[in-house]
DNA sequence: CTTTCTTACTTTACACTATAAAGTTAAAAA
DNA sequence: TTTTTAACTTTATAGTGTAAAGTAAGAAAG
C-alpha cells in the first residue's frame, strides 16, 4: 500500500483506542495525577490538584474504581477518615495505552503546521 | 519555587486548556481529519475516516459550526448535493491550542514510566 | 409521466452522564 | 450537649452523544 493512501482508509480518524472513561476530562485529569503519585494521593489532595468539587471527585472515582482502572484505601490520619486513591496496575496500562493513542493525535496534528489550503468552487451555505 | 513544588499546585492537573467542544472524541476526528485536510472534506469523507454514522456527523458538524471551528460549503457534484467541511482559521489556531495541551498530559504521563508505588500501611476499604 | 429507489443529509427522541446541591457521619470545639 | 467542621456520598438535574426516523431531490423503472 502507498503511505498516502493510508490517510483515506476507512477509520482513519477514528481514534478507537481512546477509552470513553479515560478520555472524560476529569477523569484523565484525576489518571494523570495518580500516575504521577504512584504512593497514591488523598481525597483532597486530588481536589485540589484537579480542580474538583468533593461530590464531582467522589463520583469519579466511585466509576474509576468501578473499571478497576483506580483502588481506593480508607484510613484515618489524625482521628480523621481519609481516603488514598491509587492506580491499579491494569489502570496503569490502560492508561499507557490510551496515552500511546493520544500520541497518534499528536502525531496526526503536527501534519497540520505548514500547510495552506485552495478553494474549491463552492459557494459558502446560506442556512 | 522549587521545580518539585510545582506538582503540588492547585489546578497542576487540572487540564482547562482541554477545550470541552474539541475533546470530544468524534469532534476530535473530524476535526483532526480536516486538520490534515485543508483542502477540505466532503460529508461521506468523513464519515468514513471518522466512523460516523450520518445523524451523529451531521450534529457535530453542526456544533462545530455553531463555535465557527469548522466552515460547511454546499456545492453539487454529479447533479448530487454535496457538502465540504473545512476548518476555519479560528478553528485551525483552537486545534493547534489544544494539541499544545495534549502535548503536556503525554509528557506529564511519560512521568509515570519507571515508577513503582510503597504501601502507606491503610486497609483496603470493604464497601 | 408518475411511482419507486437511492443519495445525502437533518431532525428528533432517548439514554447516558457530568455536575453541583443537598445529605450523612463522626470527631472536635464551644 | 449543642454547634461546628471535615470528609466524603447521594441525589436531582441539566446537558449531550447517538441512532432511528424523517426530508428533499435527482435517477431509474414501468
Amino acid at each position: 500500500m502507498n503511505p498516502s493512501d493510508c490517510e483515506k482508509i476507512a477509520g482513519r480518524y477514528a481514534y478507537d483506542g481512546l477509552d470513553r472513561i479515560i478520555h472524560e476530562k476529569a477523569r484523565l485529569s484525576i489518571i494523570a495525577s495518580l500516575a504521577g503519585h504512584s504512593e497514591g494521593l488523598l481525597f483532597n489532595e486530588l481536589k485540589e490538584l484537579c480542580s474538583l468539587t468533593d461530590g464531582n471527585l467522589s463520583r469519579h472515582l466511585a466509576i474509576l474504581q468501578e473499571a478497576d482502572l483506580v483502588q481506593m484505601w480508607k484510613g484515618t490520619r489524625n482521628n480523621r477518615p481519609q481516603t488514598l486513591a491509587r492506580l491499579t496496575e491494569h489502570g496503569r496500562r490502560r492508561f499507557l495505552e490510551y496515552v500511546s493513542r493520544l500520541e497518534r493525535v499528536v502525531a496526526d496534528a503536527s501534519r497540520l503546521t505548514g500547510q495552506s489550503g485552495a478553494g474549491a468552487g463552492l459557494r459558502p451555505r446560506t442556512t
